[in-house]
DNA sequence: GACATGACGGCAG
DNA sequence: CCTGCCGCCATGT
């Protein structure tokens, strides 16, 4: 059971995942590098981890920065992530996020604008 | 309270 | 080019 959920970056990396639009990914380092700790990746997948929980954050759409699903096996139930993804059009063949570099969703290039969290 | 581990990534060797 | 080690931060044992 977490408890300073809202208080960590987690709650940040919630913010951002769900800005991700559909049919698009980004990766644990983006997040990180966005949040100011680039060198935190490891927590954003971490934060992740505990966002499978949470219908509203697409984890699904965060991979690793060459594109492999590597946290696929944290879905459980009836949707796989690449099923997920499939879904929103994003094609996975062999855990590799098809046309990757197309569909990576740079978070610091993306958000310039940088709303407030 | 110390130790190990984990959906990563960068850099050294 | 490929392999391995280290850093980062939170959590579980």
């Amino acid at each position: 059971m977490p408890k300073n959920l809202s208080r960590s970056f987690f709650r940040e990396v919630y913010e951002v995942v769900m800005l991700i639009p559909r049919g698009r990914v980004t990766t644990y380092g983006a997040i990180a590098h966005y949040l100011g700790s680039k060198t935190s990746a490891r927590m954003a997948g971490w934060a992740l981890n505990k966002a499978v929980y949470q219908a509203a954050v697409p984890a699904h759409r965060v991979v690793n920065r060459q594109g492999l699903l590597t946290g696929k096996r944290h879905f459980v139930g009836t949707h796989s992530m690449q099923q997920l993804l499939a879904l929103e059009g994003v094609m996975v063949q062999n855990d590799q996020v098809q046309n990757f570099e197309k569909l990576f969703w740079d978070p610091s290039r993306e958000l310039t604008a940088l709303p407030p969290l």
